[in-house]
DNA sequence: ATATACTCTACTATGTTAATAGAGATTATA
DNA sequence: TATAATCTCTATTAACATAGTAGAGTATAT
């Protein structure tokens, strides 16, 4: 698995709008608190849209919001749809023309169980858990004034 | 992590050697066995003899093997070597300005514990333990015959 | 000497990533 | 209905990484 920008952002987006559940966000409100570049996450939303992930309005007083509750998205099911697969080598998924040589491929179980080890993580927290820790965290803060 | 082809190459090279510990191996025959480009494998058992996994002699009767037995390599060094650190995301190794922000990188943990996770796997799996499946498996197939 | 084999540097083609640009479509509301 | 705000869609680009190729150079056994 390699995170790019496009999947950090994606993940930072997913978790606005769950902070923000209920209501609706323009992508201009959005850019601005996670910093990324108008532009480019104007892409990753309407990508994250054809995930499901998220639903749009448009005109005034358009903007997005999620389209599930955020203990239904996971962050795994949302990296594996922007930045592809979990697994850290192709052969794991496709035909891989590789593993027909002697040694087998050796290496194919490896990356298999290095594959299902992450699964294990990203597949087992939702943006719920996420938005839970966060509002933690920031109360700890207010707390400590 | 993102396991690139040079990677891949570069583990094939180190089990061929391993599994033919002892011997001298030169690049022609290491290409033909692990099926790599000639020239491209050239490059990578130069990393490889940098890193301090392989050693070389040249001219007549020259080749590469082992510098280490293959009970001291284990995968995760080889592929860090090679293809750079196990995180998945860069924020984790570096600095990452992204981290500033009002979400504190709630997600940085998480690639923390991917890491975490697969290291745990790769550094736990010494070349001599390929080597002892490798002939274990081929050993299966001469007795079905 | 010479054949064999490693060493080193440079080059190139291809693809991906990250970002930018701009025209188009939709909708609330004055 | 005009208009401003907002999402939608396609194209383009710069930078970088990857995978592979090329060729001249160096060392060594015989």
């Amino acid at each position: 698995m390699k995170i790019t920008y496009k999947g950090d952002y994606a993940l930072k987006a997913v978790l606005d709008l769950a902070l923000n559940y209920g209501s609706i966000v323009t992508i201009h409100e959005l850019a601005s608190r996670i910093q990324v570049p108008f532009k480019f996450l104007e892409q990753v939303l309407l990508d994250l849209k054809k995930g499901g992930f998220v639903e749009s309005k448009r005109g005034k007083i358009g903007g997005y919001f999620l389209a599930k509750s955020p203990a239904e998205i996971t962050i795994g099911e949302v990296i594996r749809f922007i930045d592809g697969p979990i697994e850290p080598i192709a052969c794991v998924e496709k035909g891989y023309s590789g593993c027909t040589d002697l040694y087998k491929c050796v290496f194919r179980k490896i990356w298999v169980d290095v594959g299902r080890a992450t699964s294990e993580i990203v597949d087992n927290i939702t943006f719920e858990k996420l938005v839970n820790e966060v509002q933690a965290s920031t109360e700890a803060v207010v707390y400590q004034i």
